[in-house]
RNA sequence: GUCCCCAUCGUCUAGGGGUUAGGACACCGGGUUUUCAACCCGGCAGCAGGGGUUCAAUUCCCCUUGGGGACACCA
């Protein structure tokens, strides 16, 4: 055990982003390595934004990729409430407190003013950045706002002059000068707090040692620090992790396809697969034998994770890759563990509640899958059948027209279906027509599937039902015997 | 516009002052298979460019270029 703290904190205005996801999973993976606390908390500040359908696929999200936390929503802990909107009254303390020493003030500049201002900085190619007019308001012209009802915000007085040093874990040494900072809002007109300063008081009072959090928050590190100064507190280690960006090199955003957790959980990944991936998006294990370990169990991942490891660099989003790594973990998944994937499947009208068939038919076409949803789609390989005549009028020979009625009587005299019955069957009709490799099985799998790729054909027999197989056999036959 | 961050095969990455620059996905070829998939074997492919420093630079420094981010009463 050690006093290692780190935490998640996701703003519940969409879905679990894939980014987010990463961010969750490296401050999992260094909590449980370390011996450490991850927290999950809620920040939920922007009150048009945040929504409560958000939280909770935030939550089933997390849970789905057995994230799970020490601390937070349905959990607690001693550092609770673990949503922001539940905690005004410590930020108005920790505000009075900063308004109290200085080094805050009440600005009653409006949303045009500033606007204005942003505009003409821009134009005349200078730093965006607030001109400072009400941070030396006197006390008699606050009084005189104040009466005349003018609303105002409470901004923080950024020190001039100050070089903000500190030492990420990702970055190494950071440096920035407390110019280029605006005197930036801590609380909204609205009386709502910002990020900023939520963010630094609930990091404090929660007791976090590392902030591990996205390459976006970079410089905003320099405005917090700040405020722990302003306010005392002891400032946490940093550690800023790269971007995940969508296949053209921007952004990842809807364009690039699923964004969301949700969204591959539904496409049918596992969590396993998909832990594994982001894992190895800006961090890699150590070798072994000179080879990158490409799959670890969540445990492993656990073992070898190393903070200090971790790449600065953007990491491109690799479906494919991820497709790949997915097909392997259903590969790798027992038959069992696999029909639990798939309760409905042998109420499907082609099982008609036939258990064994819709266990075969799994075994048959599991090698075909990148995602569980494939399942559904391949099973029509099996399903959906016409007489493709345009590969069946090569074999008009009366030694196919022979392999295949000898074929059918068999069949009629066969109750029993399983592949070792196949396997006989395929042997006997060999032996009575002399037909071997290509010319027995080709005629065969042309008439059941209608194709000349797909399945070992001996699965047709233990998918296929046995009077489905004998019609598709005797339609195959009927157009073999006409002229 | 201002500031900040980043740069090894197409992609994810290992490595690091002297290496045949390693692995994985994808791609190509071969094997296996009745066919496809899976599987096994092999191949293609990279240190963004330019200056330094050094006996030696892909590795250290600077510039350029490219990409990303921040500059909100969003988080």
């Amino acid at each position: 055990m050690s006093d290692i703290r780190v935490r998640f904190a996701p703003s519940p205005t969409g879905y679990l982003h894939i980014g987010g996801a990463r961010t969750a999973l490296f401050n999992y993976l260094f909590a449980r390595h370390t011996g450490g606390k991850y927290i999950l908390r809620i920040e939920d500040t922007d009150k048009k934004r945040s929504t409560k359908e958000s939280v909770n696929n935030l939550i089933s999200s997390l849970k789905w990729l057995g994230l799970d936390w020490d601390e937070g929503p349905g959990i607690d802990g001693p550092f609770a409430p673990y949503f922001q909107t539940e905690r005004f009254g410590i930020y108005n303390e920790y505000i009075e407190k900063l308004l109290m020493n200085g080094s805050a003030y009440k600005c009653f500049c409006t949303e045009d003013e500033l606007k204005t201002e942003r505009d003409r900085q821009l134009k005349a190619h200078l730093p965006v950045k607030y001109s400072g007019k009400c941070k030396n308001l006197t006390k008699e012209e606050i009084g005189k706002y104040e009466d005349e009802g003018r609303s105002f915000v409470i901004r923080f007085k950024v020190p001039e002059n100050r070089k903000i040093k500190f030492c990420d874990i990702v970055h190494k040494e950071t440096e920035f000068n407390s110019n280029i900072l605006s005197d930036f809002v801590i609380k909204r007109a609205d009386g709502y707090p910002t990020y900023n300063f939520t963010v630094v008081i609930d990091d404090a009072k929660m007791r976090i040692t590392h902030v591990l959090r996205g390459d976006d928050h970079l410089s905003n590190t320099p405005k917090q620090i700040l405020l722990y100064e302003a306010l005392d507190f002891p400032i946490p280690q940093f550690g800023h992790l790269s971007m995940i960006l969508g296949k053209d090199g921007s952004r990842l955003s809807k364009r690039h396809g699923a964004t969301s957790v949700e969204e591959f959980q539904k496409q049918g990944y596992l969590s396993e697969a998909l832990i594994n991936f982001l894992a190895l998006l800006g961090w890699s294990p150590p070798e072994k034998n000179g080879k990158t370990r490409e799959f670890m169990t969540k445990e492993e991942l656990i073992r070898y994770f190393d903070i200090n490891s971790v790449s600065k660099t953007s990491a491109i989003m690799n479906i494919e890759k991820l497709k790949w790594m997915n097909g392997c973990y259903i590969r790798n998944l027992d038959t069992q563990k696999m029909m639990e994937y798939f309760p409905n499947l042998k109420s499907d009208p082609f099982f008609q509640g036939d258990e064994k068939r819709a266990i075969n038919y799994i075994k048959a076409s599991r090698s075909y899958y990148d995602t569980l949803n494939d399942a559904v789609v391949y099973l029509d390989n099996f399903k959906k059948w016409s007489l493709n005549t345009d590969i069946l009028k090569d074999f008009k020979n009366p030694e196919y027209i022979e392999l295949i009625s000898n074929l059918v009587d068999m069949l009629k005299k066969t109750s029993v279906i399983n592949p070792d019955m196949v396997g006989n069957i395929f042997k006997e009709v060999s032996q009575k027509t002399g037909l071997k490799g290509k010319n027995l099985y080709h005629p065969i799998r042309f008439i059941l599937s209608g194709k000349i790729e797909g399945p070992e054909l001996q699965h047709f027999f233990t998918v296929v039902p046995k009077e489905e197989i004998i019609l598709r056999l005797k339609k195959g036959l009927e157009f073999l015997r006409k002229k």
